[in-house]
DNA sequence: CTGCTTGTGTTGCCATCGCTCCAAAGTCCC
DNA sequence: GGGACTTTGGAGCGATGGCAACACAAGCAG
C-alpha cells in the first residue's frame, strides 16, 4: 500500500510522489488489458491512475512506454502460472494439462479482465503501431517456443513419443490457448473452458504402441530451463 | 468490372456514379480486415476506395455502417467454405476436418489479409464500440452454434457417439479455429496450420467401443439445415 | 432548352488525442 | 531559513478523426 514500504528509507530528494507507481501501473494494465492500446485514451489512463498529465509524463515517458511496462507487468504475472506449470516436475502431458487448466482459470477470473492481455493484443492495428504489434507477436511466439522446448525435453526424457511433431504440437496448444482467451473474452464460462481443455488433451500424441517402454518419472533437471516468456525474435514464415 | 453489367439497363436518374460500389466495399473490407475498425481511419478508407468524403456519405451512411456492410460481405464470402464444408454430405468428422482445412487455407491466402476478419475483431475496444463488439461476438457465437448443430445432427445420424459433449466439442473446434486465425495473423504458414488441424482432429471423440455398430453413410437430409453464419443472440454465460 | 434529380469536390467544423509548458508546492542538505 | 531538486496542477497546443455544408456537374423527362 505505502509508497516505500520496503526495507530502506530510500532517501528521496525533491517533492515526494503522491501516488504509488506500482498501483498506478496495475490500473493502467487492467485498462489496456480490457480495451487494448488504441481503445484506451490518455484521459482514460490518467483517470484510472488518479494522476495528472504532468505526473503521468513524469513517471512514465509516454503512452507507448507505459503500454510496454504494463505488458511486462502482465507477463511477470502470467509467468507464475505459465512458466511455473510448464516447468512442473511431472510428465510433459500433465504439465501441459495443468498449464491449460490454469489458463482456463486465469482467463475467467472475476477480479481481472477476461481472457489474456497478450493473446488478442494488436492483432488488427494501423501501420504506425507495427512496433507494438511485433512486440506482442513476439511474446506470443515466446510462449509457443517455451511449449516447444518443453515438448522437446519430454522427448529427451522419454515421456513424449520420439516421432512427435514438436513445432506443430506447440502451435496446436498455443492456438488452443489463444482460442480459449478469445472465448473467455466473448463470455465463455470457466467450466466451458475446462471442458475445452479436456478435449484438447485428447489430441496429445500417444506412443506408437512400442515407445511406452520405459516410463520416466524423474526429470533430468527440475529447474525451469529456458521456459521463460520472452519476446522471441522473428523467424521466417515456417 | 462495369458499374451495371447485370441484365437490365436499370435507368438511372441524375448523375451516374463514377465508382463501383461493390468494388469500393471490397476495398473497405480488406482494410478493415487488415487493420480493424479503430485502426482504419476515414482518410484511409476514402483513399483506398478512391472516392471523396461526400461520395462516401452518399453511398455508405457512416464509417460504422460501412463496417457492418463490410462484415456482411466477409461473412457471405466465408460462408462459402464454412457453411458449405460444414454441411457437406459426409460423416460429421470429415465435415469438420474439411472445414478446418479450408480455414487453414483461407487464413493464409496471399491475395487477402491473413487470418479471419471476424475472429479477432473488436476483442479489445473502447466502451463506445460495445455495439460493434457485441455484433462481432454474435457472429463468432453463430459459427460455434452452427458447429454444435452439425455435431448434434451427427449424433442423430449415428456417426458421432451419443455421449459426446456437443457444446464443449463445438467450443473446442471454435477455439481452435480462432487460435489458427491468430497464428495466421502472426505469420504462421499454411503448412503449419494444416498440421495443427491434423492434431486437432485427434481430439475427435471416438466411439466408446460399442457404438461403432451401424455406420451411417447416407445423411438424412443433404441440405444445409440451419448452418448459416448469423449473429446469434446472447446466451447467459454458460 | 428547362427543370428535376442525383452524385461529386472542396472547404471547414468540432471533438478528441496525445502531449507540453510553466508556475507553484513539497522535501532534503546545509 | 536558503537553495537545490523533484513532483504536481492546470491550461493549452498541434494534429488527426469523423463528419457536414454547399455549390456545382452530369444525366433524364418534358
Amino acid at each position: 500500500m505505502a509508497t516505500q514500504a520496503d526495507g530502506q528509507p530510500k532517501r528521496a530528494r525533491g517533492r515526494p510522489k503522491t501516488f504509488d507507481r506500482t498501483v498506478a501501473l496495475h490500473q493502467a494494465m487492467k485498462l489496456f488489458w480490457e480495451r487494448g492500446y488504441e481503445g484506451t485514451s490518455f484521459d482514460d489512463l490518467i483517470g484510472a491512475m488518479q494522476i495528472s498529465p504532468s505526473s503521468f509524463y513524469n513517471a512514465f515517458d509516454s503512452k507507448e512506454r507505459l503500454y510496454q511496462e504494463a505488458t511486462e507487468a502482465y507477463v511477470a504475472h502470467a509467468a507464475e502460472w505459465f512458466s511455473g506449470e510448464l516447468a512442473a516436475i511431472t510428465d510433459t502431458k500433465t504439465a501441459f494439462h495443468q498449464v491449460l487448466n490454469s489458463a482456463a482459470r486465469e482467463f475467467t477470473r472475476d477480479d481481472l479482465p477476461s481472457g489474456c492481455m497478450i493473446a488478442l493484443a494488436c492483432t488488427q492495428a494501423r501501420p504506425e503501431l507495427a512496433g507494438l504489434r511485433d512486440m506482442m507477436a513476439g511474446y506470443r511466439r515466446g510462449a509457443q517456443t517455451a511449449m516447444a522446448e518443453r515438448i522437446h525435453r519430454g522427448i529427451e526424457r522419454g515421456d513424449v513419443p520420439k516421432d512427435a511433431k514438436v513445432e506443430a504440437l506447440a502451435a496446436f496448444y498455443s492456438a488452443l490457448s489463444g482460442g480459449m482467451a478469445l472465448q473467455a473474452r466473448d463470455g465463455a464460462s470457466r467450466e466451458r473452458l475446462l471442458e475445452v481443455v479436456e478435449i484438447g488433451m485428447q489430441a496429445w500424441p500417444s506412443a506408437p504402441s512400442e515407445s511406452r517402454s520405459r516410463r520416466a518419472e524423474t526429470p533430468p533437471h527440475a529447474t525451469a530451463t529456458g521456459s521463460r516468456i520472452q519476446p522471441a525474435r522473428r523467424r521466417p514464415r515456417a
